[in-house]
DNA sequence: ATCTTTTCTTAATCTACATTAAGTGCTTTT
DNA sequence: AAAAGCACTTAATGTAGATTAAGAAAAGAT
C-alpha cells in the first residue's frame, strides 16, 4: 500500500490520519491474468491503481477488431474515464494481462474523499491533468508520425512492457495491423 | 463576462463575492484575426476563454507541416496545456482565426485562485476530466475511423465551424492532405 | 507428452491516402 | 485595377500500411 501513497505525496502532503482515512476507502485485490475488471455495456464503477502486474484496455470495433486504448503497469491508473466520470455504460474493456495487484477506489468512495480531504482534488486534478497533455501529445504523433516512429516513442515510454505483453497488442496501441508491425520490427533488426 | 460566470455555475456554485474576486483575476482582450497568441518555443502563460470569435492551435513539424490540434469557439478554453501546466516551453502556435474576444487567466492567478476559492479546484477538474475524455475518443477515433467517418464526427462537434475556418485546416485537424480532403468532400457531395 | 489454440512471420495483392504538379478562382495588398 | 498571394480543385503517380492466406513457432490445455 506504501506505492500508492508515495504517489500522493509527489503531489500533495497528507497527514497521517488524512493517510488513513484515504487507505480505508480502498480495497487491495489480486486478479490471475485474463481477468476482466471491465465489459463494454457496463458502468465502470472503480477507478484501479496497478502495484503489480499488468493491465489494458481497449474496445471492439463492429465486434471484430479490438484496438488497446492504453496499458498500466506498476504505479499507474486505469479506467474507462468516459464511464466512471459521467457513471454511463462505456465502450471500453480492462483486461488483467499479467498477474496484477490493484488497488480498486469506487466512485462513491472517490467523491466523498474529495469532501473530506479536499486536498485530493488537486491530487487528481494534477493526474488527469498530465494524462491529458501525454493523450495530446499522443494524438499528434498519431496525426504526424510514421509507424516506426511511433513505436520508438512507445518503446521509450513503456520499455519494461516490449516484451511482456503479445506483439500485437502492441501493434494495435500505436495503430497498426499486427502483420504489418512484425514486417517492421524485422525491418528495424536488420539496422 | 457573464458567459464564462454561466459555465462555472454548471459545475459548482459561487458566491457572488467568489464571482468578483474570480473576475478581478481576469482580462479580457480583443484580438484581430491572424493575432498570434503564443508562439512554440514559448512559455504559455495564459489560459484562454473564448467569449466571441475562433481561435486554433497547431504545431510546425521539421519546420515544414502545419498540423491542427484544436479549435475553440464561444465558450471553449484554449492553451497549449503542457506548456501551462508545466511552465516549460512549448510545441503549440495559438493564433486567432476569426476576430475573437478573449479572457485570459494567467497561470499564477489560477494558482492563487485554487487556494482562495477551492472549489474552483473542482471546477477546473472536471473541464480537465472532460477534455481528455474527449482527446481519448479522437484517439480512438483515429486509429479506428477511415478519414470518411472523421469527418462526419468533426462535422456533428464542431458543425459551426465548417463553413467558418479554412477547409485545409479541417483537413489537418482529422488528420489528411488537403487534396484528399478536397477530392472527399466531391465524393460526398455526390451522395 | 500430445493436442489445441493463439501468436508471430512471410509473401502476394490491394487500397486509402500522400505527393507532385498544374490550373482556377478568391482575397488582400499596393 | 493590377499584382500577388492564398485556398481550393483535379489528376497522375507513388507508397505506407491493410488484407488475405498459409505456414511456423510458441503457449496452454488435457
Amino acid at each position: 500500500m506504501v506505492l500508492i501513497l508515495e504517489n500522493i505525496a509527489k503531489h500533495v502532503s497528507l497527514t497521517a490520519e488524512e493517510q488513513a482515512l484515504f487507505l480505508s476507502k480502498l480495497e487491495t485485490n489480486t486478479y490471475k491474468a485474463k481477468t476482466i475488471l471491465l465489459n463494454a455495456g457496463e458502468v465502470c464503477k472503480h477507478s484501479y491503481f496497478v502495484n503489480s502486474g499488468i493491465l489494458r484496455s481497449f474496445n471492439i470495433n463492429d465486434n471484430i477488431v479490438e484496438h488497446v486504448l492504453s496499458f498500466a503497469c506498476e504505479g499507474w491508473w486505469m479506467s474507462d474515464m468516459y464511464s466512471y466520470f459521467s457513471q454511463k455504460p462505456g465502450q471500453l474493456f480492462i483486461e488483467v494481462l499479467e498477474e496484477a495487484e490493484v488497488v480498486s477506489l469506487s466512485k462513491e468512495n472517490q467523491e466523498q474523499l474529495y469532501r473530506e480531504i479536499p486536498k485530493l482534488e488537486r491530487f487528481f486534478r494534477i493526474l488527469i491533468e498530465n494524462s491529458l497533455v501525454a493523450n495530446q501529445q499522443r494524438l499528434m504523433d498519431n496525426l504526424s508520425l510514421p509507424a516506426e516512429e511511433r513505436f520508438e516513442k512507445f518503446c521509450a515510454k513503456y520499455g519494461t512492457l516490449v516484451h511482456k505483453v503479445p506483439q500485437k497488442q502492441i501493434a494495435s496501441f500505436i495503430g497498426v495491423t499486427p502483420e504489418f508491425f512484425s514486417k517492421m520490427k524485422a525491418r528495424l533488426l536488420k539496422k
